[in-house]
This record gives C-alpha cells, sequence and structure tokens, in this order.
DNA sequence: TTTGCCGGGTCAAAGGTCAT
DNA sequence: TATGACCTTTGACCCGGCAA
C-alpha cells in the first residue's frame, strides 16, 4: 500500500478477518518452531529464530574453536529427536538457518569485573537484519488459518449453509450421476457441426495474431537491488500480471469466438497457468527468490504443516518450471503460443463435449503456427517444440491454491473464496481499463449487471 | 528433559528415607545412596537416585533390547555386591525404583573414530516386535537409511507416535521451511555429475529396449459379451494392470538405474499414469463403458455428492484421454514410449533435484527413441509426436485417488491407507512371481522382510 | 517505569570412554 | 563381553542490560 491508490490488493483486506494484534497473544499456541531442529523455539538466538538446545550447542560450539566433523556424508537430517547425533551436521544447519557467528560473544566469566568493554560489543549487535531466515518467523503471528484443502482427494463442498442441505446435496448427486452414466452413453457424434461452428469465426491460420505477440507488463515500482520486496509488492505485482495475462487470453479471437459459458470455466482452469508463464517472462519484475524471501519473512508461526509442505513442494516446482523456461530462451512468440496451448486444452474439459473438439481443433492450429516459427527460426525446430510442448505437464503440478497463497497472500487465511470466483468478473469487465490500472474490486463488483454477477456463483 | 515429575520423586525419596534411614550418615538425605544396590549414588539418573553402575547398566539394558532371564526365582538380591549376578534382577530392580526407559537417548556417536570396534556394529538384533501398521502409516520421522543399523540397538521414535503428535507436527514444519528456504538458495551445482552418474549405467540409445516393447496382459476370465462386469472382475482386471504396468516399469534398465530411495516417489507418482496408459491400451479387456456400468450399479448409497462429482469429472476424462488414444492408434512402441515419458518426467519430481537433471535426460532421449521411431512409420511425424506429446497433460488431470475408486473399489479401500503405501512393496517385491497374482494385501504385508519395511517408512 | 527480547551463565542429567 | 569410574555435552531455567 505504498502508493495510495486502492488495488486488488485491497481485496485481501477486505475479506480479512480484522486486525490483527500479535503482542496481544501472550502465548502462541503451537509455538514458534526452531528452524534448526524444529523443537519449540524459546526466541531468536543469534540471528535464528531457535530452541534452548540449538542455542546453547551453537554458543559453545562457536566459544571453543572446535572443529567438527561428520561421518557421514554431511546431510544428516537435524531434527529434534536426532540432533546430537551429528554436531557437524548440526553446527551446519546452525549456520544455513541464519545464525551468525558474531553474535556469540566472549566469555564474561567475572561477573563483578569492573571492565565495561560491552560498549564495543552492542554495537555489532545492531546490524540490519540482513538476514532472510533470522527473522523468518517474526512480526505478526496471525490468528485463524484457512483450511485450505491441499489434498488431492476431493475437495470438500462448501456450500453455503442453507437449511435444506441435503436437498442440494440430492440435486448434485442426481447431476453427478447423470454425469457419469452419460459416459457409457453413445455420442450425439455432434462434432462436425459445432466444431465448424467455433471454427468458422476465427481465422484458423492466425490463432495468434500479430498484436498478441506483445505481452507487456509495467511493474508497479522499481524493484529493490537487493530483491527484497514486501508482501504487498508482490500481491500488487502478482495481481497487474494476473489481470494482464487474463485479459490478454481473453481477448484472443479464438477466445472471443467461445461463448461465455465456455470461457469462464475454461478461464477458471487456466489462470493460474497463464499466470505461471507470465511469472517467468516476467522474472525481472517478480523473481520467483524475492517471492519466496517475503513469503519466509511474513511466514505465520501457527501455519499446518501439511500446508507449509505444500507450498515447499510448489515453489520447487514452480523454481524448476523457471528454470527449465529460462533455458529455452523462449522468445515472445513462443510464450503466445505456450499460453494459447495452455488455454486450448480440451482435455481440461471434458463435460464440454460439443466446444471440446473445437478447442482441439484451436490448439491443433495453434501448435501448426508454433510450428511454423519455430521452423524458420530456430536449428534444431523438432526438439524446440518437444521441449515446448513439455512444459504443459509442468504447469499441470501447479496447483492454483497455492498459487493464491503464495502470490496473492492468501497466507492470511481468507479461506474459501478462491481467486477463482474473479474470474468471471474479469471476463465481464470492460476491457478499456488500461493497464496497470488501479482496480477497485467492490466499485467493480457493484458496476457489475446482476445476471453476471450471478456466473460469481456458479461453479 | 523432562524436569520435575512430582510424583516420581516424592516416591523415590519416601522409598529412599523409609530404607535407608539417611538422617543417620549426616549428609544430605536423599542424594547419597543408590535406590537400586545401596552402593554411593552420583545423582539421579533416568528418574532414580542412583550409582554410576546402575545408570550406565540401565542404559545398556534398554539401548540393546536385548533379553535377560533369571536363573533362579526372580528375587535376587541386589545389592552392591551381588548386582552383577542376576542382570534380570538388576534390571527389573532398576525399573521398579522408578527408572524409566523413556529417559534413556538415543545413541549420539553412530561411529565410533576408532576401528576397533568393528565387532560392535556386527552384531544385528532383532527388531522387537511392533505394529507394523504402525509404522506404515507413521510419517517421516527418520529416514536416512544410513542410520538404520544403530537404530536397531533402540526402538526408535516411540514416543512420537502417542506421546505428542505436535512433535511431529513441528518437524513437519521445520523440514517444510527449510524446504522453502532452499529455493532461494543458490544450487550446489552437483548436477553434471548426478546426471552423468545416473546416465552412466544405461544405454542412453536403448532407454526402451526391445523385450519391453510387448506388453501383454492375461484376462482373468472372458468377458462377458454384453459388457457387463462384476465390480470383483473390475478389481482383479484392473489389479493385474497395475501390477503389470509397475512391473513393467520398474524393470526398466534406466528405472533399474536409479537407487530405490528416488524409485519409490517415482512410482508412487505415476503409478495411475501407468493405469490409465494401460486401461487404454487393453480396453478389450476391461472397456471403460463397463466399468462404469459395473460401478453405476453398485453404487453405494451412502456417497457424497462432491465425490460423486469427483467420479463424474473423471469418467469423462478417462472416456476423453481413452477415445483420444484410440483415435491416435499408437503402436506397441508408441505405448511403450509414452509410459516412459510418463515416468520419466523430471518437472514431477523438483525436490529430487539430484537426479532430476538424470531423469531429464533419459526422458529426452527416449524422446528422441520415439521420434525415430515415428519418423520411420509414419507419414506425419510431426504431427504425430506432438499429439502424443500432448497426451501427457491429460494424464495429470487424473487423480490416482478416483482410479482407486473407481477401479480398485473396496478390495484395498481402508481408508487412509492409499494404494500409494503398495508402491514400495511392489518395487522391493521378488520379481519372479507369475501374473496374474492373486493378491492378499495383508498376507503380502505380513511376507515382507524388515528391511523392506523401511522403505515404508520413506514418503 | 515496566516489559520482553536476547545476550549472558549454571548445573542436573543426559551422553561417552576405556581400563578392568 | 559387560562393567563402572570418570569425563564431556546438553539444555531447561535463570539473570541482567537495554530498548521500546
Amino acid at each position: 500500500m505504498e502508493t495510495g491508490n486502492i488495488t486488488i490488493t485491497s481485496l485481501s483486506s477486505l475479506l480479512d478477518t480484522g486486525d490483527k494484534k500479535p503482542w496481544i497473544t501472550g502465548v502462541s499456541p503451537l509455538g514458534d518452531i526452531c528452524v534448526v531442529c524444529g523443537d519449540r523455539a524459546s526466541g531468536r538466538h543469534y540471528g535464528a529464530i531457535s530452541c534452548e538446545g540449538c542455542k546453547g550447542f551453537f554458543k559453545r560450539s562457536i566459544r571453543k574453536q572446535l572443529g567438527y566433523s561428520c561421518r557421514g556424508t554431511k546431510q544428516c537430517e537435524v531434527t529434534k529427536h536426532h540432533r546430537n547425533r551429528c554436531q557437524y551436521c548440526r553446527l551446519q544447519k546452525c549456520l544455513q538457518m541464519g545464525m551468525r557467528d558474531t553474535a556469540v560473544q566472549h566469555e564474561r566469566k567475572p561477573l563483578s569485573n569492573s571492565q565495561a568493554q560491552k560498549r564495543s560489543e552492542s554495537t555489532e549487535a545492531a546490524l540490519s537484519p540482513s538476514s532472510l531466515y533470522g527473522t523468518l518467523l517474526d512480526g505478526n503471528s496471525f490468528n485463524r488459518s484457512g483450511y485450505l484443502v491441499y489434498d488431492n482427494s476431493y475437495q470438500d463442498d462448501e456450500e453455503s449453509e442453507s437449511a435444506n442441505e441435503s436437498d442440494a446435496e440430492r440435486t448434485n448427486i442426481a447431476k453427478a450421476i447423470e454425469m457419469i452414466s452419460n459416459v457409457i452413453t453413445e455420442n450425439k457424434d455432434e462434432e462436425s457441426s459445432s466444431s465448424s461452428s467455433v471454427l468458422s469465426n476465427i481465422d484458423k491460420d492466425a490463432i495468434i495474431p500479430e498484436e498478441w505477440v506483445k505481452f507487456e507488463m509495467v511493474g508497479p515500482s522499481k524493484l529493490p537491488s537487493n530483491g527484497l520486496v514486501t508482501l504487498d509488492y508482490v500481491c500488487e505485482t502478482s495481481s497487474r500480471l494476473l489481470f494482464l495475462s487474463v485479459h490478454w487470453a481473453k481477448t484472443l479471437p479464438a477466445f472471443q469466438a467461445l461463448n461465455l459459458e465456455a470461457q469462464v470455466p475454461i478461464m477458471k482452469s487456466v489462470w493460474s497457468d497463464l499466470f505461471a508463464v507470465g511469472l517467468s517472462q516476467y522474472q525481472n519484475f517478480l523473481p520467483l527468490t524475492s517471492v519466496i524471501s517475503a513469503l519466509l519473512l511474513n511466514m505465520q508461526s501457527n501455519c499446518t504443516s501439511s500446508k507449509l509442505t505444500m507450498i515447499a513442494e510448489h515453489a520447487s516446482k514452480l523454481k524448476l518450471f523457471i528454470k527449465t523456461v529460462e533455458n529455452l530462451n523462449l522468445d515472445e512468440f513462443e510464450y503466445a503460443s505456450l499460453k494459447v496451448l495452455a488455454v486450448f486444452s480440451h482435455d481440461r474439459y471434458p463435460q464440454y463435449d460439443s466446444t471440446s473438439n473445437g478447442i482441439k481443433e484451436i490448439q491443433k492450429s495453434a501448435l501448426k503456427q508454433l510450428q511454423d516459427h519455430v521452423i524458420a527460426t530456430f536449428e534444431n525446430p523438432a526438439e524446440r517444440i518437444t521441449s515446448i510442448l513439455l512444459l504443459l505437464p509442468h504447469l499441470r503440478g501447479i496447483a492454483p491454491a497455492v498459487i493464491e497463497d503464495v502470490f496473492f497472500s492468501n497466507v492470511l487465511g481468507i479461506g474459501p473464496t478462491p481467486l477463482e470466483n474473479l474470474i468471471p468478473l474479469m471476463l465481464t469487465m470492460k476491457s478499456d481499463l488500461s493497464f496497470p490500472a488501479p482496480m477497485n474490486i467492490e466499485t467493480a463488483l457493484n458496476e457489475n449487471s446482476t445476471d453476471e454477477r450471478s456466473m460469481l456463483i456458479n461453479d
């Protein structure tokens, strides 16, 4: 919120449960966690949130300059139960997690000694918080961890708690059963007609028009040279990137050719893909390392381990994806093609059987365009094409919910109001707004007509 | 460090004062005499005021779970002079006087630096019988296989199950945080070495060997002509298909080249992909329509709508996938290639960074093989390659949990014990068992040996 | 002035070693 | 081999300066 204008990031503050006063909570329920071994932490020691054990261990280790040695492969696990097994790896972990040997003072044996040399040492104690990990669990201890279901099992239905939920349940069951039985019913073989209808309006040879190749984003502000950004910066930039990406995709002629009924679920499915591709395209605006740093700095202490694990996995996946894309060094046309291929993935929308074939055709045409481009541009076109196509599975492994958490500060635990519900809004929004446009969600919602808003409810 | 458990302390002090009449000695009332043997005590150890001898004896006894036995009537006197006569009675007395086995910690130095003690490590103490399911369902409290030898001497983490699960939670959180922070840490750039090591053992030009192109399954029985099958038939055939698929993949030379630590998570990730491909390959044995029909006929009435919706969506996805594959009319080599491409998807295992590059290389080689094959065989090779590659995203949209529900409905369905947990078993299983092997899961689990059990713990 | 963070220190009770 | 006298390390708890 550096600049006064209200942006989409204020959405989170709107939906937020309220202001948090972390200092009020006398004792955090789960307690802080030692970043070295996972035991209960007693505060920050030598620069890292740590337990009494690791604190003492680090002090002793630094004091007596003895060198430890590891009998294994220097990869011993340092957990509460095993931390005493390998001193070498424990000390290593201490240092890795941000403990500074300079923070350990000299032994002060004589308690009554009049020598007050502490002045000099206290100056170095007031170092700037350069250590990321050190200030890890600092700051706000948030209250509610919205129970987001990262489970790959079934998403729990968070129905609107109406009186007759069993009624809706029955209806849903009936729908599902009908849908299942449709699978064993013969096709109506309306493929030809529908596909032609979808494709008739667009130029099959220009799925990716010239004007759409360019994809330029303007960052909200200069990225600090040290790479340290605030969560606000992350949210702000992510929001711009998301809106730009969705807007880019929705104005594609091929996408416009679809009716709104198909557009909404498609965009709901692929916004995170578009975002991920855009993210790798604009790493200079929003480096993943900066995002993760900001995340770690603002991590709440009562995060669930499963949630954290999901975030960790996705951080790795995103890193890998970005690295892979960087190594390919895609040009703008290839970026655009990748996005189009992602959007028109017919395998994602099997229920829209009528348009499914049209979507497949569009993807095929886009692929052909990409092929032509690559053949004309690169040495080894076949390998390049396959490399690009192999990026698509990457994207499938990235869960939108985690993207929300990491990039849109859903760490605050907004709960079951996913970004997905904003998709219909984005699709129906007037497209004449300029990027980077300050957007007030509330205003936009009110401007929205009722029948369009009903789209928000649908899944 | 269990501090000040008042009850035990007061109890032992009561006993102590009663027996020893400490006020006569004039020294500290309860600080001097070992409550086990009456020797001079050196403090409180494991919960009881005791001497150095009893302290060490108790520690050793608990560490190596050796069973003592008494030659007499289990009433041997335990005094300073007789304490070494009967280990059984001494240990009993220790426990009786309040020593707690839980106070004995893990061994700290796994390997002594002196080489003279090789004898001791060769001892293979039998594991105490404990719940197999407990360890199976247990998370990843510890795993590095290098320590397994030493864990034999002491049953590890017995308290982690029951005592405090928040402990495991903390450990998991610490692990996740470390994993996240690793993302913003620079790579150690060990890629080149590891990737070469993985690839050195295999023939890069024959990722898909001749013998693996064939993939033949024997159905359990004739498929009824009307297409109506029972759930049992579905489960039976699915099991055969799954085992065949996993076995096929695990015996690939390229897969064998990976160490078991990488094999397990990989197979846990891709078994459903292999299954789906196999399913489309063997539609004659197990037509999707028959499966769905059986499902509908045996639908449980207590199914939730969300679950049904998931099933419905997946039925559509599977149908679409199968249809797409059928339209392509893949030959056997292409089927094999598709499976290999799925197995060696490096984007799925970002955390295994060391082997990730090797996996990528394998996938690349397989792709090249496929390309050569397609070029030599088909009219329009480029289009065919891309079509095959576009099958991979299909697979990502199919959730293993739903596959389990639909195809393995109730055979294994013990709630939170997913099929995934059987993967380590399948990988370590002797491969000489014949397909189609009737499987009794429980029997298989019990037959499993202890060292294989350790794999089950890993995630 | 009070409070809480983070340096310091202590010592009971874990650990380990190695003649016997 | 197992024992136990003797030594080291660990970590829960406490103290004190200081900055808010």
